[in-house]
DNA sequence: AAAACCATCCGGATTTATACGTAGGGGAAT
DNA sequence: ATTCCCCTACGTATAAATCCGGATGGTTTT
């Protein structure tokens, strides 16, 4: 069993005015009367805490973001990441049951929580939306289950790369938004099992990497059958 | 890595109307105009499987239920069990994400998805209250992320008991309605480490085993405090 | 009833995969 | 240029899986 350090994350309130930007957006075509206001955050600041209220539903513009638990001695669990374009936070609840915090500099609109509600009242067809986002998300989980109760440390990176190609259009060629130590996090796995994972695919010519981070994925269809 | 031999189960279709039983009863208090059939099913059984149609939804009267992922090699993950009084198979799209079989000899109810859909387009209550349920879902599927990622062997087994005492009326005493393999399968663990944890947890004083399956809890705050 | 059978469970020895600890290198930011 | 992360590499440690043998209990067969 393995211990990692917590950052600590200024614990400023989630809406903090000075951040305001002075665009917004509707949150579905389905319901234009919703729009969200946008907020920038830095890098590995926290948008919301577990067991926080939630206020808000939140969209990715730009950057990255991830929801975790975390341990009391530190360990680490991320649950998804988000890349732009994604709903985040919409658990049905009364509470997070996850934080989520900024993977890189992001821009991220928000949408009160009681338009929500009271746009569900009214439009069957946007509730209906809602309700297919979460069970998105627990379709997500449930494959997530399986890669960290019972696949191999190259199996959960070579889904890892899948799944990021797919969120970047399946075309072959991404940046990477978050560390290997986000990556170790979300796999269940150490940062040096990932980076040597990297390392043996690159062995293997599945992949290239030009830096840390920017990656080619040279054979797709080795990575699918393994990440199965 | 390890292999497990697959069960082969009778691949009848889901709907056998042999095992028809006369009895009914509504789906919510809110909804009580949808109607659920009684079927039974055998241990080890299947309900329904993984990308199979859905056609129904499923509440267990008696016995129990496991929803699991299999892969080619036999290696299996079980997203959750079943307990009397649940409800699961409510997947919003158009395919399970999961197989279904029973734990145990178990009676189920069905409910007609075309039923529920026609319900939740004029009773908003009861659609929320199928959100509601999937949140709930996602919200199991997300703290079991953290235990299938990064809690010990010994965490894992503690968390799987408070939530089985949970299940069960906390009264620290209950049945278990599954095997061990089916429990390993569930944690991410063999059933050689599940049993040798048992084990381990007697010897704490933590539980006590009479049989294989009767579990009774002597030390809830330990076990509480170590499944976290 | 006794025997046979089968599934399940338990314990020890061994192996293996992955975590851990330390050291070193490279790139970006200050 | 220097500092500081972050990533990589490698040797070691260890938790858990695997492999074995044997005990137990329930069910079916004779």
């Amino acid at each position: 069993m393995f211990v990692q350090p917590i950052e600590t994350t200024s614990n400023q309130p989630i809406v903090d005015w000075r951040d305001f930007a002075p665009c917004a957006a509707p949150l579905f075509a389905c319901a234009p009367e919703v729009v969200g206001t946008s907020f920038n955050y830095v890098r590995d600041e926290e948008i919301y805490g577990e067991r926080e209220d939630t206020q808000f539903i939140y969209k990715v513009i730009s950057g990255a973001v991830r929801t975790s638990k975390i341990m009391r001695d530190g360990r680490r669990q991320i649950g998804r990441f988000y890349l732009p374009g994604e709903f985040f936070g919409l658990e049905l609840g009364k509470q997070h049951n996850l934080s989520a915090e900024a993977v890189a500099d992001s821009k991220i609109f928000l949408f009160k929580r009681r338009q929500i509600e009271a746009m569900a009242q009214r439009n069957m067809e946007a509730a209906r939306e809602m309700w297919l986002m979460t069970a998105d998300h627990l379709r997500h989980a449930e494959d997530h289950l399986l890669l960290l109760g019972r696949k191999t440390a190259l199996e959960r990176l070579a889904a890892f790369l899948i799944e990021m190609d797919m969120s970047h259009g399946n075309c072959g060629l991404f940046e990477l938004p978050m560390s290997r130590r986000d990556i170790a996090d979300y796999l269940g796995l150490t940062l040096e099992t990932v980076s040597r994972g990297f390392s043996e695919l690159q062995k293997k010519q599945a992949l290239e990497l030009d830096g840390a981070r920017h990656v080619v994925l040279r054979n797709r269809a080795f990575l699918g059958a393994m990440g199965a």
